[in-house]
DNA sequence: GATCAAACGTTAGCGTAGCTAACAAAGGGA
DNA sequence: TCCCTTTGTTAGCTACGCTAACGTTTGATC
């Protein structure tokens, strides 16, 4: 039975969440990475050499998908693709310095405008707002 | 001058976003539209019958890729498109009631998936959540 | 050791989404 | 009437997502 409260916060959550993407979606168009890429990437940095398999699984794709989004930093030399010695079916994928550097600006920037939205809020509201963040990261975890 | 404790924040706020977007993702499949269907048919729902344009910006997208949109939105009887009487150029883009019905069937079920997740915080939590919600629409409007 | 099945990644092929450039049609002003 | 603006579509490109089919490597079983 759904409580209509909790319904509304859902619903109101999601399109809050919606708006902060799309504020940023233009955004991140100035890397010149596609979503897709910079998330991919993104998920390199941030858990590590991942074999396809298991990128494509960080990133809710099929393997053939994750595969052409790999071709697309590999080719501007994002990332590198090599087989695995032990095992040469497995592919080790790796961000190079240059993908690392590009995701930190590209982290910069979105954070500014995202950081921009919040100077917006009254300094306790600021702070009830943060704390609200770390209860959504665990409830969404 | 960036403020890092607003940036850190800026950034995990960010991150929650992507997780919530990420977790309804699999759920919208169901309903047969694809991402930007959908979102087009909630904006025609939402802010009422639009011009093509009108139509494009809200979704911030080139009017050709609206007319695209709108095709797949068309052919499945979810939305009419006529020209308007009185400036033939311009085209009256409105949902019809299967568009509508589909829609809120997608909303139920995606608002479900966001509730279950609340639950898992405690009441007063919860509270502190949807104050923050409030907030984050004023910050991001 | 040869054979067969499973695991892993890629290729092929389809539909959709995004863009820019070019076009067609309608409206409005000189 | 003529021309320019506005509005939308068409054409053509790249990228993303899928499933199906394929090649290669590995490991197990005989």
């Amino acid at each position: 039975m759904p409580d209509p409260r909790a319904d509304a916060a859902a619903e109101r959550l999601h399109a809050v969440a919606v708006r902060m993407l799309r504020l940023v979606r233009g955004d991140a168009r100035e890397s010149g990475l596609s979503g897709p890429r910079l998330s991919a990437l993104a998920a390199l940095v941030s858990r590590g050499p991942l074999s396809l398999a298991g990128l494509a699984a960080a990133e809710q794709v099929t393997p053939p998908t994750m595969t052409r989004i790999v071709d697309g930093l590999v080719r501007p030399g994002l990332a590198t693709r090599t087989p695995e010695p032990e095992n040469r079916r497995r592919v080790r994928i790796v961000p190079t310095d240059e993908g690392r550097r590009l995701l930190d600006e590209g982290r910069r920037r979105r954070t500014q405008v995202v950081a921009g939205r919040l100077d917006r809020l009254a300094e306790s509201e600021r702070r009830a707002v943060e704390r609200a963040i770390e209860l959504l990261e665990r409830a969404l975890r």
